[in-house]
Parts: C-alpha cells; sequence; structure tokens
RNA sequence: CGGGGUAUAGCGCAGCCUGGUAGCGCAUCUGGUUUGGGACCAGAGGGUCGCAAGUUCGAAUCUUGCUGCCCCGACCA
C-alpha cells in the first residue's frame, strides 16, 4: 500500500479525552475515531488489526471444532421474554421498538437466539457435540463508556456456545474452548491468565476469566507467578484428546479477580516471593451453565433410550475490539505502537526519504515491488514529507520492521532496516533486506 | 445513576469576572528557502462562539432550560 493514496490521518498532539495510554496511541495512530460515547469508526489502520485479531480467532476456533455462523443484532424481545432475562437485564440493554410497535432489543449477547436456533434445528444426542460461534457487533449501554475500544458501548465479540448431552461432556466441551483461549492470546503476543471469575447476569456454575496484566486493567487480580512462564499448548493439541490435564495444570495456582478473591486462600496456597497482585484487563470469558437456557426455552434432544433432555450449554466470549486495547498496553513504548507481528496492520514500513530522486526512487519502488510479491505487507511512504515527520509516523503506526531507503545510504547500495521493537538498525544491500525480512515474517 | 468539570476554526486553547460584534498555537492552502528524527520566512482561507428562550440599544460574555462530551464513584466483557 501507498501511503500516498492510504487514508491514514495521523494526530501529533495527545488527545485530551483520551485517558490511557493504548486509545491515546489508537487515536494518533489514526485507527478509531469516536463517533458518539463509547461508539466508534474503525479507520482502515485499525480494521486492518481488528481483522487479523478476528482471523486468529476464527483459526482457533476451528482447530478446537467450533462452526461459524452470523446472528444478527437485532433480536425479538419475545425471546428475551422465554428466559426471563427481558426484564432481568437492566438499563444496560439498549430496547428499539419498531414501526409496528413490536419490542426489539440491540443484543447484548446471544444465548436466547442460539437457543433458538438448536431446538429448532436438533432433535437428537447423535448432532452432539455441538459448538456454534459468531463474531458480531453487541451493544451495551454501559452508564459510563471510557478508555476508547477497552471499555465501548458498541463493541465486537466472538462468542461461541457449546451443546452437550451430559455435564461430562460439556465439560469436555468447556476445556476444548479453555485450551483454545490459551492459544488463540498467545498468538496475539500476549500472556492471558485464567481466574477464577463472578458468573455474572449469564449465570453459571464453572468460569474463568482471562487476564491480561496490565497497569491500566480495570480490576485488581491476584495470581501465582509461574503463569508468566507457563507453556502454552502447541499447533499439535490433539483436541480430540482428553485435555483435562492441561486445564488442570493451567488452574492449579492461584489466580483470581478482585470480585472472588479469597485474600487468605490466596496467601496461604502462593509462597510470598511467587505472589502477584497486579491490575488485569479481561480479554475473554468462559462458562459452564447447564440448562439454564434449555430448560426454559425448551432446548431437548432425545437420548440413546428415547428420553428428551435439556441440552447443557456454555458460552465462550472474546473481546475481540477491545483486545486492540489489551494488545497496545502491553505492547508500546513512548513513540508509539510496538505490534506483535501476528496482528501488526502491515509487517514492513518502506520509507521513501527522497521522493524524486531517481536513485532513491528506483531502489524504493523495486524493493516495495519485491516484498509485496512474496505476500509481505507493505507499507511505502512514497510522500514527500520531512523525514523527521516520516519516522515519527513509523515509530507511531509501529510497523515490526522499518526500511529506509535515502541518498546517503543508497548511494553505497544499502537500506537501514529498523527493528521497531529493539530499535536496532543495520545498513544491507536490498538483497539482504528482502532477505532478512522473507525469513522473520513468513513462518 | 450520584458527584465534579467542560462546550469558542479540523485539533489544543485564550477571551467571559468588568457586555460593544472574536483571537493565539498547531494543522490546511499558495509562494520561496530548506531536506537522514515531527523545518523556516511571507501570505491566504476557515468560526450562525453546543442548542433554545430571556435581559439589554447591543450577548461568546449576564439569566434560565436543554443537549453533547470528559473525569471520580457505583456498575460492567
Amino acid at each position: 500500500m501507498r501511503l500516498s493514496r492510504y487514508f491514514l490521518p495521523i494526530i501529533k498532539e495527545t488527545p485530551k479525552e483520551a485517558e490511557i495510554v493504548s486509545h491515546r496511541l489508537m487515536l494518533r495512530a489514526g485507527m478509531i475515531r469516536q463517533q458518539s460515547a463509547g461508539i466508534y469508526s474503525w479507520l482502515p489502520l485499525g480494521l486492518k488489526v481488528l481483522r487479523k485479531i478476528e482471523r486468529i480467532v476464527e483459526e482457533e476456533q476451528a482447530r478446537a471444532g467450533a462452526v461459524q455462523l452470523l446472528m444478527p443484532t437485532i433480536q425479538s424481545a419475545d425471546l428475551w421474554r422465554e428466559s426471563g432475562r427481558y426484564d432481568a437485564y437492566g438499563k444496560e440493554m439498549l430496547r428499539i421498538t419498531d414501526r409496528h410497535d413490536r419490542d426489539m432489543l440491540f443484543g447484548p449477547t446471544n444465548e436466547e437466539m442460539i437457543t433458538d436456533i438448536f431446538r429448532s434445528n436438533v432433535r437428537s444426542y447423535k448432532d452432539l457435540p455441538l459448538n456454534l460461534y459468531h463474531i458480531q457487533w453487541k451493544f451495551r449501554d454501559e452508564v459510563r463508556p471510557r478508555f476508547g475500544v477497552m471499555r465501548g458501548r458498541e463493541f465486537l465479540m466472538k462468542d461461541a456456545y457449546s451443546f452437550d448431552l451430559d455435564q461430562d461432556a460439556a465439560v469436555e466441551s468447556y476445556n476444548r474452548m479453555f485450551v483454545a483461549y490459551l492459544r488463540t492470546y498467545k498468538r496475539m503476543g500476549l500472556t492471558a491468565i485464567p481466574m477464577r471469575a463472578e458468573t455474572g447476569p449469564i449465570g453459571g456454575d464453572l468460569s474463568h476469566e482471562f487476564i491480561v496484566l496490565a497497569d491500566t486493567g480495570e480490576s485488581a487480580v491476584y495470581c501465582h507467578s509461574d503463569y508468566l512462564e507457563k507453556a502454552v499448548p502447541g499447533e499439535d493439541v490433539d483436541f480430540d484428546s482428553d485435555l483435562s490435564p492441561i486445564v488442570a495444570d493451567w488452574t492449579s495456582d492461584y489466580a483470581a479477580t478482585e470480585d472472588v478473591v479469597d485474600m487468605t486462600e490466596f496467601e496461604n496456597s502462593v509462597p510470598e516471593d511467587k505472589r502477584i497482585s497486579a491490575r488485569g484487563i479481561e480479554v475473554g470469558q468462559t462458562f459452564y451453565f447447564g440448562t439454564k437456557y434449555s430448560a426454559p426455552m425448551g432446548a431437548k434432544v432425545a437420548t440413546a433410550d428415547g428420553t428428551e433432555v435439556p441440552v447443557h450449554m456454555g458460552s465462550y466470549g472474546v473481546g475481540v475490539s477491545r483486545l486492540l486495547g489489551a494488545i497496545i498496553e502491553a505492547n508500546h513504548d513512548d513513540d508509539g505502537i510496538v505490534w506483535p507481528a501476528s496482528v501488526a496492520p502491515f509487517h514492513v514500513g518502506v520509507v521513501n526519504l527522497k521522493v524524486g530522486d531517481e536513485l532513491t526512487d528506483s531502489a524504493c519502488e523495486d524493493l516495495y515491488a519485491k516484498l509485496e510479491a512474496a505476500g509481505i505487507e507493505v507499507l511505502y511512504d512514497d510522500t514527500d514529507n520531512r523525514a523527521g515527520a516520516k519516522f515519527a509516523t513509523m515509530d507511531l503506526i509501529g510497523l515490526p520492521f522499518q526500511v529506509v531507503g535515502g541518498p546517503r545510504g543508497l548511494k553505497d547500495g544499502l537500506f537501514e532496516v529498523k527493528d521497531r521493537r529493539s530499535g536496532e538498525k543495520e545498513m544491507l544491500s536490498p538483497e539482504a533486506t528482502f532477505n532478512k525480512l522473507v525469513s522473520a515474517l513468513t513462518v
């Protein structure tokens, strides 16, 4: 992509409304713009990252056996009356009336709707286990939205729903999502710790919140420091096998959020030098809630002996839009964002320092074309801004590598290649530059 | 939902107390000089001062009401 033809509105000053670093950087880097309280437009650079996060989520959901569908944002109030949540949910739910005066709502979650889909299409235990998910915009009318996309009113969420014949099978489904989550966050460069959690309005018995440690996190968390070093299951993990040893390993040491923490238990079970007391961002939550929705809504299947039983369900959320904030909170420095390569909007920024100069133009154009042809995503700065402004923009948007082509180096046939994270720079020939980037960025 | 702020050019702000018809910095545009870490000089464009009433000869400024946004708390993915 040529920067001269892209839409990347950079802000030099610090926007006054942004309190936390991820919000500031997302505004400054031209990723988002606020449309009203807690509601944002996603500009091209932000959308690119959002899509990359979705892709990782989709790949790991597929690996764990979940099947993607798409449910609407607007739901009928009648469904919610069946579960009893229409009255229970409160003012967080945005209620809408259509032209026929029918009560509608902008969905804050989809348990009722998925249960409806299930009950009208599945009858037999032979169709289980089943895990259906979608990635869709949700709306919760938070009293006080803040922190940019971390706590918006409109937000993009992956929510999966598992259906099983009994509790034992449901726990196996739960474990599959649990392991998928460990892998999902790891691939985005995050260390997410599963913590004991409250079940909130969704209800249920078994639940974990996946927490990323960050100073700007919304809640206080307490956990064992070993979690920071624990190995995440690899690509080869067999989701058809018994995953309970992995889950047991990842839940053996103490970890809880402030809502449910028992300080006595924390101090008794974790040695003093291993205790972490920090702040955390919730990036996902898993629930097993049994027949809470299937029973009142009549989602039943026939068992092997012909009797009908309500299915056991679980739901599993990932805050997709919120993850951008969490990733930036965990990956930035004084100059801007430092994207992990897996979610970076582009892999490489090629900076032409002297547009119009025959030598730099041809060298930069050539490298740009070759990298794109090799499947590497390049943002090519072919604008005629000053060098300092170009460097500052590249640092701000945080692409993993910067390649600088200017008359000074190119008269000796060399580009300067900078690693954004380490700040290390080296002078390389065009061939060496190409080879280094290809080997660093392709698996 | 309680408490506290704030609203003036695209962004950040001054002007308001003490009423007289709007200004600064950045950004934008033009010309010139520059050019390896957010350049400099000169010039230009851009605002029904959040909305609505009221007071007044006259309101960005005073009064009342409404609305948006931000911060703290409670709540929450």
